[in-house]
DNA sequence: TGGCGCTATATAAGTTTTTATATAGCGTTT
DNA sequence: AAACGCTATATAAAAACTTATATAGCGCCA
C-alpha cells in the first residue's frame, strides 16, 4: 500500500491532511496523486494503528488544524517498505494505451492531432519541472549534490522526471513525423 | 475507466478472458496490467451493456472457451475515449516514491543498494523490450514504418518504452555515482 | 453584515483493483 | 488410473481510489 508509506515519508515533519494534499500537488505529482477523501480516513487509521500521533495546531489563516507526525513504529514501517526493494511492475500509463489503439481512429490526421495534444501536455509538464528546478537552484547554493539528504533524494526524482519528459517530447515529435511520412505512401 | 477501453481495443479481434490476460503479459505490460478476476466480470458487464458479443469457441488445448468481439457500439466507445484527448496526470510510479524517501534509510550504502537493484530491474525490462523489438523485426520486413496501422501504433509505444527505460538505466547509474561521491565528503 | 474565497476536516456512495479461492476440461506423465 | 500442469471461467471479500457532498472557521471587501 504505497499511499500509506508515502504519507509516512512526509510525516517526518508535522503535516495536516490538507498540508499533505498540497505536498502531493507541489512535489509528488510526478509519480503519485491522492485525494483528501483518501487522505483523511487513512490518517485516522494510521493513528489508530500507532504509526502516527496527532496534536492540535494553529493555522495563520483559516481554522485550526490537526497535525500528524510519524511515530518510531511509523518510521520503521517506512524503512521496511523501502528495504523490501523497488516496487516495480505496477506502472499504468493510460495515454500509451490510447496510442496503442490509434489505428482505430478514422484517419491518420486524427492520430496526428492526438500526438500533438500529447506533446503539448508534455511540454507543459516539462516547464513545470524546469520551474521546480529553478526554485531549487535559487534556494540551495549547493544544488544539486551538496544538499542535505532530505533534499538530495527528492532532487534525484526530479532529475529522472526531466530526462523522461524530454524523451517523451522528443518521441512525440518523431512519431508525428513518422505518421506524416507514412501518409505519403 | 481505462481497462474497459483497452479491452475494447483488443477485441477488434476475438479473444477469451484468458487470451486478454495473456495479451496484457505479452504486449501491454509496459503501461497496463489486469487480473483475471477483473477481466471476467468486466467482460460480462460489457456484454450486458451491448459493447461486446460472445460465442463459444474451441481451444487446441484445454476446455472450450468463450470468445468476445466488440460490437459497433464498442468501437464507437473506444474512439470516443481516444478522441477526448490524452489521459495524462494519473501516472503512479511507486519506486520513485521510495527514492524520494531514501534519506530515511540508515546509511547511504542502503540507498546505493536500492538504486542498484532498481537498475537491475530496469536492465531486465530493457532486455525484454529489445527481444520484443527483435521479434517484430523478424516477422515484419517493413519494420518499423512500413507496417499496417495495427502494428505501427503499438510499435510506437515500444519505441517510447525503449527510450524511457534507457534513460532510467542511465539515471540509476548516475545516481549511484552521485550518492557515492557525496559519501566522500 | 452579507457574501466570497480559501483553509480545513469529514463522510457517503460508488467504482476499480487486488488477493484469495473454487471449479473443471484436457493432455501428458508416472 | 492417479497425479500433474496448463487452460479456462468464475466469484467472494477486502482494499484502494474517485466523485460528490456537507460542514465550518477565518479574513477580506463591498
Amino acid at each position: 500500500m504505497s499511499l500509506k508509506h508515502i504519507m509516512l515519508g512526509l510525516l517526518a515533519e508535522p503535516h495536516s491532511g490538507y498540508d499533505i494534499k498540497k505536498e502531493f500537488e507541489r512535489s509528488l505529482r510526478n509519480f503519485w496523486r491522492a485525494e483528501l477523501s483518501q487522505i483523511y480516513p487513512l490518517l485516522q487509521k494510521m493513528e489508530a494503528d500507532g504509526l502516527l500521533s496527532s496534536k492540535e495546531g494553529s493555522s495563520d489563516i483559516g481554522p485550526p488544524k490537526k497535525v500528524y507526525t510519524r511515530s518510531e513504529a511509523g518510521a520503521t514501517e517506512l524503512r521496511q517498505w523501502i528495504t523490501e526493494g523497488p516496487a516495480v511492475g505496477a506502472e499504468r500509463v493510460a495515454y500509451l494505451a490510447q496510442v496503442f489503439f490509434l489505428s482505430d481512429l478514422k484517419s491518420d490526421e486524427d492520430a496526428v492531432a492526438f500526438m500533438t495534444e500529447l506533446r503539448d501536455h508534455m511540454q507543459d509538464w516539462q516547464m513545470r519541472l524546469q520551474e521546480r528546478e529553478a526554485d531549487w537552484k535559487k534556494n540551495w547554493p549547493g544544488y544539486p549534490d551538496d544538499m542535505p539528504d532530505e533534499e538530495f533524494y527528492p532532487q534525484l526524482t526530479l532529475a529522472l522526471g526531466l530526462k523522461r519528459v524530454s524523451a517523451t517530447v522528443e518521441w512525440c515529435e518523431e512519431s508525428i513525423a513518422r505518421i506524416r511520412a507514412r501518409q505519403a505512401n
